[in-house]
Parts: structure tokens; C-alpha cells; sequence
DNA sequence: TCAACACATCGATAGATGTCAATATGGAAG
DNA sequence: CTTCCATATTGACATCTATCGATGTGTTGA
């Protein structure tokens, strides 16, 4: 706990027992990045606008291509985001609320760890 | 309001009016874009954890070369999520509670649009 | 069984990003 | 003024990612 190194004392505390486990930050940082497409907002915020949506109902608004949107609805039910149920011919996909509270409760203890 | 298409019926409402908007959506994903890295999370969480933190106490726990905290640093400052201040030799961090209030709440916004 | 359709996967390509060594910048102290 | 030190910037490189067309897979309906 006692400094051994002079020049610590001129920078506060050094201590690093709160830091975001490596592990952790590699998990939580895999979910924010499949936030990190503005594509994929936008989908998110379409699906989200109803209780379920059809894949049908999204490559027209988004203006991409069906193998694009493929791509990022899978990348956003990777990061448990959003699940699909194909039910007949299409998939319908719906929002995982937990996930993001989950992800609200991790910028929380970012913003509350200060004074 | 009335679908043309009778493909329409068959796959829910179609209507895209409460999509985010494209802009909107850029400004966000560059945001999340900033916490999308293992590094800067750390980062964060580090300056996070005391009201100030200098860049010399970064250094170490990350086990990272200077020009890539640099690097991560002006990425966190760049998205408005944490300030520094040049004072005496070294630079001080702090984090802008409010962006990480208006990220929460961009979260909300999905959460709550569903039923 | 077969044709049509929804969705996933593959291959390719252009652009973005993390990382570091080297160098530049700019303030502090002598 | 000059030296030293903390930080920023540059250049280079490997990796990742968004995008699309083409193709594969599996289900629907005739």
C-alpha cells in the first residue's frame, strides 16, 4: 500500500484493484461493438419499435442488400441482443431487454465509481 | 397507412417513421465505436475509479506502449467521454458523467419502445 | 417431386483500426 | 537558451469489418 517508487507520489494513487478485468473488458467491449455500426442501431431501433419483426420488413428501410442485413442481425444475436425464431418462412426477430439493462447497470458503475 | 402491397399483410407493420434517424445513428455508433476496445474499457474504468487520474498511472497496468494510450485516450476524448486537463507536466482525466448519462438513455429509449 | 422463396454462407474487396517504434511538440527546470 | 520529460503525431503493418454478388440450405406450396 506504501509507495515504494518517489515518483508515485506525484501522480495519486497508482492503485489498480478496480480496474476492469481484462477478461471483462474483452466480453463488454464485444457487445458495444455490435452497437458500433450505424447500421445496426438502426435495425436495432426498428425491431425494437414493435413486440417482433420480420426480417421481410427490414432490408427495404435500411437500403442494403439481403446478405448485408443477414450479416448484422447475426452479429447483433451474437452479442445476445436480439433473438430470431424462424416461424414458417421467415424469421422473426425481437429485442433481449435484460441484455440491455445489463449493459445500462455496466456504464452505471462507470459513472457512479467517481466521487 | 393503408399497405398497397398485399405482402404487407402477411409480415406486420412495415412502418419505419420512429426509425432511428441515419445521422442520429452515425453520431451514436461513434460513441459505442469508443467503448467498443478492451483497452479504452480499462481505461475508463481506471480513470473512473478516482475523481482525477494521471496519464502516467495509465501507462503501466495496461501494459501498453505510450503512443497506443495516447491513441486510446484521444479515441475516449474524441466521443465526449472523458476530458483532460494539461496541468504541470502531466495530463489529467476525468469522465463526463453526462455522456454516459445520454448513452444510458439512448439504451432506454430501445428498452422502453417495446411493449 | 419440384419450383419458388427466405435466409445463411462464401469469396472478394475496400476501408477502418490497434499496435508499435520513431519522431515531433511543447512545457519545466536548470 | 538548452536540456529533459510527458504527450502527440507519423509511418508502417497486420488484422478486422462492412459490403456485395454468387451460391448453398432448408422450408413452403403446387
Amino acid at each position: 500500500m506504501v509507495p515504494d517508487d518517489p515518483a508515485d507520489l506525484l501522480c495519486g494513487d497508482p492503485i489498480t484493484e478496480h480496474t476492469l478485468a481484462e477478461p471483462d473488458a474483452v466480453e463488454l467491449a464485444g457487445v458495444f461493438a455490435a452497437l458500433a455500426d450505424p447500421v445496426r442501431l438502426r435495425l436495432l431501433s426498428i425491431i425494437a419499435s414493435n413486440d417482433e419483426t420480420c426480417s421481410c420488413n427490414l432490408e427495404a428501410p435500411l437500403a442494403k442488400s439481403q446478405s448485408t442485413i443477414s450479416h448484422h442481425t447475426a452479429k447483433l444475436a451474437a452479442a445476445g441482443l436480439i433473438v430470431g425464431e424462424r416461424r414458417g418462412r421467415w424469421t422473426w426477430w425481437r429485442v433481449v431487454p435484460e441484455q440491455l439493462a445489463a449493459l445500462q447497470s455496466s456504464l452505471r458503475v462507470v459513472q457512479d465509481h467517481q466521487a
